[in-house]
RNA sequence: GCCCCCGUAGUCCAAUGGCAGAGACAGAGGACUUAAAAUCCUUCCAGUGUCGGUUCGAGUCCGACCGGGGGCACCA
């Protein structure tokens, strides 16, 4: 045969494959020249996509979840400009933060250097792993010409009442020697560096997050089947709205009533006693002359020095102390005994409740501590708290409950607002676990938040002309942490006249959060070039919302949380004319080594650069791809970069076996061939925008699979279909490997860049099969099988099912109950 | 304690309510080779965690349970 002939003489029979190490250095620079992502010509037809990866942290070098990370988005990001589209798809560093400080600390230098440093190793590095970035976007939080910005932004807010500062308990890191926001305290630890979180009376700024509390709920709306669903239902736990009502209840020998807040109103007659929280102002002051001052404040103390762990025991007996002082409910009159507790939170809702222990477990358990009364008001049916200490707290009938007996759960609610409302005793109210952000950091490597304190004026928002309020070179100065900022101790730096009276002042020493950095740099993206505006509003309206994020689940609830919160800020400041900043959300999994997080300490830890030296870029993007779907965590001993690059040599031997011509017509090839090129296309098209790349890649496989076949077994080298399969395959394969790729598409004799190659038209008529497999069943069980027409009727397919002999036999004489056709895909025959 | 997600070959994973297997890893065998590697071909392996329900038909939908993972956690 002609074609085993040509075969054997253009295949050495030695091992072929080419020089991983070599094609990556040939093809850097051909790319660095054409710059093939390059987006946001003005000239540039194409609609926009935008598509962000989540921007590192600039902590040494890149690893492998960054590489699976980028892998992922690169997918996205290159299948776009393939189907036409102008993309952007920018990077740049967080690059405030903790570690880059405590590098200087240990080395007695200034953070930038080291900061610097490790953003172009990373840099050098995804250029090399062939990121699609577009490289004249580039930003970093920490150039002044970046933050200048943030500190525009908090004045921002600060003119607009959502930025303020007030005396608070804080959460307190003693190891990082800073305050931390709620949403960086996971399980009462440091989210940074995993030691028990203690509170700290400070003066810190915050940001009206709650403010917006509503708003982020039910915008989530917009989200729905675009983001995971597990990042919505954690935001919406996190700010974990609760639907009740403020009561008043006079307190006697007090002229103010104190309000308690409530979802369960209906059981107002089940109350029994009232607890306010130890740490609250409100006990201080009711303890006042009660006569039992001494034994609260010893309660104060213990209570003080609990710390987070502590409290989250989950078997920790309640305790308490009882103030001397009562409280009358007004629904009854009924003298309700007033208790401290650490059980109730001084900040969450008015610091104090009405205990009702029938109907509510926490209530119950200090009513049987402190031996007070139970009284049941809902009949649930189950048996009485009292004798069980299991509180009831389902719908039932009102009972013992006056004008709310035989009531349901919420007609009663309903009906005692009203009538508590009239006497303004009780008003509907909603609640949530959200608190306002905590942005002040006592560290040096942050954003200067731009206020002057002067002694006359207060508080004094440093003059929009005069940002941005650079931070001092760090070199010679004490970085170690004490609990207030070093920016404090640079006389130079901290003293300035106020800017309203000119008297001496001092700059606010603190820095932000390196969150607020990353609250909004994605519109930033956009006008990297300009420097008298955040950003263009022009730009932003033509590029945001993002299309398309890629990150980790870690920021579930801090980042892109607090995105929302500026993207709807912005908005309302006239800034933005969009509400939601991230359109569609794609949360890779983690990369694991043995089953748990890599870890130098753990001994798994699994280096990337030796992973790329040993099997290429190629291999190692197409193992995290195809090692299951994205959002699962990837275990890296499932892996096999060996079969992956096996799988790229098969694939690229295809492109040296191809002897047509570039530019033959692929509508003379063959006809089988190109039915499953179309398809495959068609399919990789559906999988990759469903996100399920593994599925995307093993249609390639099998398209691969198939011209191999074609070649040594079918229509032979030189059909134009296998050409087309060829090309087909090489812009398939430019999503993922795309170094494979280029040398696929130049040994077809093409241009570079194959990834501005351009997707495919797929014909529909090759979509359709010739025949497809029928499925003939008797009462659900499959007897036989018929090819048929794709396009066959229901009637057809009947008839033919009829007529086949096995169904005939099957049915015989019988009554036919029914019969199920779904063409071209089966009929069902109920006897 | 409350809420959410997931259980499919030895492994990682596919399967609009319609033939459980697309793809791969590992294993076995064969061709080629003096041999090995590489390459090519062939092949073994589960009835979908358990029990029940809905349906002509369930891996897929519903309920309970078992197992694994995650979120929140004294939030009134």
């Amino acid at each position: 045969m002609k074609n085993s002939l040509e075969l054997r003489g253009r295949i050495p029979l030695m091992h072929e494959a080419y020089d991983i190490q070599h094609v990556q250095e040939k093809w850097l620079p051909i790319w660095d020249q054409i710059e093939p992502f390059k987006s946001g010509r003005a000239d540039d037809p194409r609609p926009k996509k935008y598509v962000l990866d989540m921007f590192p942290y600039p902590s040494g070098d890149l690893h492998m979840g960054h590489a699976e990370a980028y892998a992922l988005g690169d997918v996205i990001a290159r299948y776009w400009v393939q189907k036409g589209f102008n993309v952007m798809h920018p990077i740049g560093w967080d690059a405030f933060g903790l570690p880059a400080e405590n590098a200087a600390i240990k080395r007695n230098a200034d953070p930038r250097a080291w900061t610097y440093e490790n953003i172009a190793v990373q840099k050098a590095s995804m250029r090399r792993f062939a990121c699609s970035f577009d490289w004249n976007r580039v930003l970093h939080t920490c150039d002044p010409e970046y933050y200048k910005w943030n500190q525009w932004l908090f004045l921002e807010l600060y003119k607009k009442g959502l930025a303020y500062r007030k005396d608070s308990a804080v959460n307190w890191c003693p190891d990082c020697q800073t305050v931390l926001a709620n949403e960086q305290v996971v399980a009462g630890l440091c989210e940074r560096c995993d030691n028990a979180v203690t509170k700290k009376k400070l003066n810190q700024w915050y940001l009206k997050i709650t403010d917006y509390a509503d708003r982020l709920l039910d915008d989530m709306s917009q989200l729905e089947g675009q983001w995971p669903e597990k990042v919505l239902m954690m935001q919406r736990n996190w700010i974990g709205r609760s639907i009740g009502a403020e009561v008043k209840f006079v307190i006697e020998g007090r002229s103010n009533p104190v309000t308690i807040y409530t979802t369960r109103p209906d059981t107002l007659y089940g109350a029994t006693f009232m607890v306010v929280a130890a740490d609250s102002e409100l006990a201080a002051e009711l303890v006042a002359g009660s006569g039992v001052e001494a034994d609260f404040a010893k309660y104060l103390d213990g209570v003080k020095a609990a710390t987070d762990i502590d409290r989250l025991a989950t078997d920790r007996p309640k305790t308490g102390i009882f103030l001397n002082r009562y409280a009358i409910n007004p629904v009854n009159g009924e003298k309700l005994p007033i208790w401290a507790s650490d059980y109730v939170l001084a900040d969450y809702g008015t610091g104090a409740i009405m205990a009702v222990p029938a109907h509510d477990q926490r209530d119950l358990d200090f009513a049987r501590a402190m031996k007070l009364d139970v009284k049941v008001v809902v009949d649930t049916g189950e048996e009485d708290p009292n004798v069980t200490g299991i509180a009831t707290g389902g719908d039932g009938k009102m009972i013992n409950s006056g004008s709310l007996n035989g009531l349901s759960k919420s007609d009663a609610i309903a009906k005692i607002i009203e009538e508590l409302a009239a006497k303004d005793a009780a008003i509907a109210a909603k609640n949530y676990r959200l608190r306002d952000w905590l942005i002040s950091r006592q560290r040096f490597w942050g954003t200067p938040i731009p206020i002057i304190h002067c002694p006359s004026c207060g508080e004094v928002p440093v003059p929009e002309d005069q940002l941005p309020v650079e931070l001092p070179d760090a070199t010679g100065i004490d970085l170690k942490p004490k609990g207030s900022s070093p920016l404090g101790a640079i006389e130079s730096w901290v003293n300035v006249p106020c800017p309203k009276c000119g008297a001496a002042a001092k700059r606010d020493a603190d820095t932000m959060d390196t969150f607020f950095d990353s609250s909004w740099y994605f519109l930033r993206y956009t006008s990297v070039d300009r420097h008298d505006v955040a950003f263009d509003k022009k730009a932003v309206e033509t590029w945001l919302p993002v299309d398309q994020y890629v990150g980790g689940v870690t920021h579930a609830i801090l980042h892109l949380l607090y995105s929302r919160f500026f993207t709807k800020v912005l908005h309302d400041l006239g800034h933005l004319n969009f509400t939601e900043p991230f359109t569609k959300l794609l949360n890779q999994g983690m990369v694991l080594m043995d089953g748990s997080a890599m870890s130098k300490s753990r001994g798994n830890l699994v280096r990337l650069s030796d992973e790329l030296a040993t099997h290429g870029v190629d291999a190692i993007r197409l193992a995290m791809v195809f090692a299951g779907p994205p959002e699962d965590d990837v275990d890296w001993a499932d892996v096999s970069p060996s079969g992956s690059v096996k799988f790229l040599n098969r694939a690229w031997r295809i492109s040296g076996d191809v002897t047509s011509k570039p530019g033959v017509d692929f509508k003379t090839g063959d006809l089988a061939l190109r039915k499953v090129v179309h398809k495959s296309l068609h399919d990789i098209s559906f999988a990759v925008e469903s996100f399920r790349f593994n599925v995307a890649i093993a249609r390639v496989m099998e398209l691969v699979n198939a011209t191999r076949k074609a070649i040594d077994s079918g229509c032979g080298p030189s059909d134009p279909a296998v050409r087309e399969a060829a090309e087909a395959i090489a812009i398939s394969l430019s999503l993922v490997a795309p170094f494979t790729a280029e040398e696929m598409w130049e040994n077809l004799g093409h241009k570079p860049a194959v990834a501005l190659a351009g997707w495919p038209t797929i014909d529909p008529a090759l979509l359709e099969a010739d025949s497809v497999t029928a499925i003939l069943q008797i009462n659900g069980k499959i007897l036989e099988r018929i090819e048929v027409s794709p396009n066959i009727s229901d009637s057809d397919l009947e008839k033919l099912a009829f007529a086949n002999p096995t169904i005939s036999q099957a049915v015989k004489d019988a009554e036919i109950k029914k019969i199920i056709t779904r063409a071209p895909k089966l009929v069902n025959i109920v006897l």
